[in-house]
DNA sequence: AATGAATGAGAGTTCATTCAT
DNA sequence: CATGAATGAACTCTCATTCAT
């Protein structure tokens, strides 16, 4: 009789089929497709970026039906913002998981940088297009300040603990210290990996570390000592 | 950039129009057309983003019909490279315009870090959509590297001068702590205007001008006097 | 029914299932799934229309997988249409259960047509959406025609028992007196619940009443003394 | 750069684009068009009925590209709503030119009822649209219920036209009694054209006409005389 | 040189139906 | 028998670009 009004545009889903949606997946294999679909939906982004990605690719890449992608997602917004999520938290992890105890000595600040900038490389592609859909979504806004606030955040408990220590020049405002140095780091980063602009990597860490130590007004022998040498 | 998958794929546009576009406009009202047009798209764009942005808003915006667009410009890929070109050349010009000569004491470098925040401001949604498109396109990533280049060269400059002058440790690389200090103003800006993260704009500007000047090791009274005060 | 042309065509069912579906439920417990399944149908039909109702939705209404909606019903069609004879059937056992026998007055016309506009507007829904399918389906057509039949041979009854007796002009045709009359009553029904025009209950059973009688041609005294008081 | 993101449900045309399909073809051309398409809407409607049509069949009916479709109509919705005005004009206005003066001898309502059945005959399968589309929208009732009215109106005129002439039973209610009468020759076209029972017109109209004069309580001779012969 | 209409390849999304567990 | 997930053919609508006038 009546044939399927399939893929009307404008006629929502039923509540039913949209409730799996939103409840996820009840069984385990439900909950291993949706896994595949996630780490397909992320090799493809990067491989294409967030416009030339096409639905059909992500459910190739899962080999799975088209349909079946929309079991488990509402869209390639609703996939791509689960992506961005979960990368975004796992650069979180990744940046706090060191250890900022202690004084932030020159060897200490280095490898922090180090730690950051790896970080960073390997997240480069995705973190580029929280970036670019950050520009039609706020809620990609929201994860890309998260991501940069929690990178600020570890380094103004850095900077007010040196200041506590007196190891710091105390008259500068930690908080909005951090902002920028923060914003020097990511940024680099960004220009690095993302523009494609080649930078010695050792130089470049080294640079780095000496604006940032100075930055903070933190008082280091090694610093200092260069300082004078001059 | 990469081909429009629609129109009339197979069908090429007649020799002649080709060629008017080519040649560019040669009477005085198709100077003001392409200007209006020009004027039109960047108002587009600024206000609905480039994915969103239509040749038809484009040209309704320019009161010129559909067809009279592709008489001034190749594709919304070729207006939109014109309106960043034109923008990127204004912001270098604006940055490069301040006298970089003397001493950069505080007063100075605070001035000049107010001129750069406010062309950014100023600016900020066509930088941002560069930022954006540049994700897909390798031109686009080229402007946007330009404009960097052009601040990053200037405060390259200016830490060789005060190194040749005694005035600034000259043991750093000039040019990286130039990139890293040119990364950090550049980043501070995106995240306030793009991102929206709001900063208080006299406390933004002391902090960064604390931070440039003492990552650049410039020797400054006020910076060392600061220091010395804690 | 015209054929679906979704779902995996190609691939028909496997032999068990069909088997099961043609048998019908034996298991008690079968029978109640059954059941449920057809009053959840009726519901979700009455709400959404045809063309809205999802299978799911009804498989939601009545609490069980969508899956086992097809091990009792082949298709949306298929539990239509049993709807639909569910319905019809009662409509035309409403219709039938009256006593049509003796002379007809003005009192039992009118309680003959209150009868009727109750049962319409109890099924109004389903009625309308049984004309509506007609549309696309013959069998839906046919079940149509037959509620309308059961009505026009009651009044054909009706006419012919008064022409018999001397009590109504035998010089009309019973039979397409009665389908114009049961038409006009039908069609009223319909404009009042379904089409949602409003009418006084009372005044409009009153003049269904006299036209019927009048045109029927029965000799009536109320209504033969209306005409004379004119 | 970016392919265009076509067809991207939940992304509504841009307001330029709307604006021509609002303001309807500006050129002679167009209107020409717009007709085309109307003409095949209608033909394709009619042999497929409303949801068997695709925007395609249309388009390829009307000889012009899928698109083309677009730029004069919203949707299939809308193209129906057109057809579907147009046609209810006609048939009213096919209904109003008839002159009803003059007292309604049996010649006269018979002519009439023929005008009427003819009418409806030609236009049966989009009346028919008009009520299986009225099931879900609002707009297609009210143009149901507009066409009926036209009717109706007409038919209460008549019979308060005899009614003031001493000619018919003034003590019924005119309107009511038209809504009877109205609703019976309606349904009777209904049955006979879509449902597809079959009638001979001859015997259908002489019955029809009969029942008409009588219910509407009108002295007419024939009338009587048959009334008297019985 | 300008206009307004024409084009058509696709992209996203739905949902009836089937199948593995 | 029940369940929940899988399937994929359709179908609608968009918009960059071209063309006839």
């Amino acid at each position: 009789m009546a044939k399927a009004r399939t893929g009307r545009p404008g006629v929502s889903a039923s509540p039913e089929q949209q409730e799996r949606r939103e409840t996820g997946p009840l069984t385990r294999r439900g909950h291993a497709r949706r896994a595949a679909l996630l780490d397909a939906a992320r090799r493809v982004f990067e491989e294409k970026g967030f416009m030339e990605t096409r639905v059909t690719d992500i459910a190739a890449e899962a080999n799975v039906a088209q349909g079946t992608f929309y079991t488990y997602f509402d869209s390639k917004d609703a996939i791509f913002q689960a992506v961005a999520t979960r990368v975004a938290g796992e650069v979180i992890v990744e940046l706090g998981s060191s250890n900022p105890q202690g004084a932030a000595t020159y060897e200490r600040t280095y490898a922090s940088m180090k730690r950051f900038i790896d970080s960073y490389r390997r997240n480069a592609k995705i973190l580029a297009l929280i970036e670019q859909v950050g520009t039609f979504t706020p809620e990609m806004k929201q994860i890309r300040l998260q991501v940069r606030e929690a990178g600020v955040e570890r380094m103004t408990r850095i900077i007010e603990h040196h200041q506590a220590e007196g190891l710091a020049d105390d008259t500068i405002d930690a908080n909005l210290t951090a902002e920028a140095l923060g914003s020097m780091v990511d940024q680099i980063a960004h220009v690095w990996f993302n523009l494609g602009k080649e930078f010695d990597e050792q130089e470049m860490l080294h640079a780095l570390t000496l604006v940032w130590l100075r930055g903070a007004a933190i008082y280091d022998q090694k610093v200092a000592g260069q300082a004078a040498e001059a």
